[in-house]
DNA sequence: GAATAGATCCGC
DNA sequence: CGGATCTATTCA
């Protein structure tokens, strides 16, 4: 266990708490609802995230596993914590979150956030990973161990509203996709 | 090998 | 609404 040590000695320590396997081996869904309000940090940059996707299984038609195992999408079938970055349209790149147990493909998409620094919206993960400069260099990594790419809970919930996921043609029947309302205090 | 569709974004 | 731009996957 790598808990932070909040002894008696510690005053106005802010609990960074790194989310652990334990949180992303949860059902896909449960991930990326949980993932709003949390803080993606890669190399320094820190975004705290307002938008998330989730595909998982084998009756997923929109989810890259859909028709099983392939080179590609196999990092989606191994253990929880692990990047999936892909390139799409030639031009743009996403990055995913590998969920749940090992042998059952599933991932959330990161589709935007609130860069910290700035207070910049990012919308949209192909731009998102152009302002985290993510590429497929970036692909299997654990964030769980990852010193430079991990994600961070500062114990923010953010309400979020369920809706279709965005630029597919299959399931959308399903509302995989969470944004976070924007009443809550933090989004001004 | 060739064909095709694609978890996007931007500009007209 | 179409073009950019490329590749994973499927089909012959």
């Amino acid at each position: 266990m790598d808990q932070p040590a909040i002894g008696g000695a510690h005053l106005s320590a802010v609990v960074l708490m790194k989310l652990s396997r334990e949180f992303f081996q949860q059902p896909t869904c449960t991930v990326a609802e949980a993932l709003l309000g949390k803080v993606l940090c890669v190399h320094g940059k820190r975004i705290i995230l307002t938008e998330t996707e989730a595909y998982h299984g084998f009756d997923d038609p929109a989810s890259h596993a859909y028709r099983g195992k392939t080179p590609r999408t196999s990092i989606m079938f191994g253990p929880a914590g692990f990047t999936y970055v892909y390139l799409i349209y030639g031009m743009y790149h996403c990055l995913n979150i590998v969920t749940e147990q090992e042998g059952y493909p599933a991932a959330v998409l990161i589709r935007g956030g609130i860069c910290e620094e700035t207070q910049q919206r990012i919308n949209g993960p192909g731009k998102l990973c152009r302002y985290l400069s993510l590429d497929r260099r970036h692909n299997a990594l654990d964030v769980t161990a990852h010193p430079d790419i991990y994600l961070e809970d500062r114990n923010l919930s953010f309400p979020a509203t369920a809706t279709p996921r965005i630029g597919i043609k299959q399931g959308l029947d399903k509302a995989w996709r969470f944004v976070a309302k924007k009443q809550s205090s933090f989004l001004l």
